[in-house]
DNA sequence: GAGGGAATTGGTACATAATAACGTCTCTAC
DNA sequence: GTAGAGACGTTATTATGTACCAATTCCCTC
């Protein structure tokens, strides 16, 4: 895992991470749901990360890093607990998972993902979700989640090249 | 595998897989690439099954009723060359291939994906392709791929339930 | 504070998916 | 017919994800 410039300053960055574990932990609070100590590391650490981070990668840290003793059950569950409550995404492209931009409300973001960079930029468009919707419906598809995922080239990297 | 209702009989489904297979002869002939026999085998186990077939998948039914020795490069060798002519696709979602149903320009299907019967039906909306282009656009995203995979259950399934 | 049940985590083993690397064969153009 | 490219066989390995059971921790009740 090579270190990626970061769109924002590192205090930005860190304050960002900080802002999102705290709302992670009174919206669990409000849930009834625990953010126990693993659960929130392997939240930090997705949220550090400006790419999709993958299961692996985080057992690395948490295994080197962190001293833990840790196998691949204990992230997939950890991160399992986080997609079922919406703090964090699964990419199914890149098998890999990245923090959830807005998980104060339950929806599936649509992610930009740069080839370059290996940024991921998540949206909330109505307008896709609703052409899908639409093709879905006129051939009687019951939709019950999306997954859109765009690979290319984002701003940066456009400039750069 | 179990074997999963179709959705027309299986003259027409006969039908409608030998005429895929001779639409991919012709158009490798016109490419002026090969369709060996070990690739038209396996476009024709995909087109056979409605339902997204794994690389391993594919590999047991050669093995096992082909009496071929084959190992997993030989399957994705010859999954990658029917990707690169747009002969089938890949849901990223379930790792699995599916044939495709117009191979004859090149595109990124959406893809519909019965969670009940597993059934995947190929969409090619311009709409929902128009809205992924526009919101990437206007984040100054250059979109150069897309997978659009939606869960949720078919018009058959609905039905029955 | 003690007991008990549920949730969480530790740990082993395994299943599934995909690729690297190298040798051999085959097809085709010359 | 032969050289070169492309296709296939083969072995090994990496990457990703899950089943299962044991040990621990948390929280509620008494």
């Amino acid at each position: 895992m090579s270190k990626t410039p970061l769109a924002c300053t590192p205090h930005d960055h860190d304050h960002c991470v900080s802002h999102a574990l705290a709302e992670a932990d009174s919206l669990c609070a409000r849930q009834g749901v625990r953010l126990t100590a693993l659960r929130k590391r392997v939240l930090e650490l997705v949220w550090q990360s400006h790419r999709p981070l993958g299961a692996y990668d985080i057992l690395a840290v948490l295994s080197e890093q962190d001293g833990r003793r840790a196998a691949p059950p204990t992230v997939y569950r950890a991160l399992d607990f986080l997609l079922e409550n919406g703090l964090v995404h699964r990419i199914a492209s890149l098998n890999a998972f990245i923090g959830c931009n807005h998980p104060e409300h339950p929806h599936q973001g649509q992610f930009l993902i740069c080839r370059h960079c290996h940024t991921a930029i998540e949206l909330e468009q109505r307008a896709i979700a609703e052409a899908i919707d639409c093709a879905a419906g006129s051939v009687g598809f019951a939709v019950e989640g999306q997954t859109v995922e765009v690979v290319g080239l984002c701003s940066n990297c456009r400039e750069a090249a």
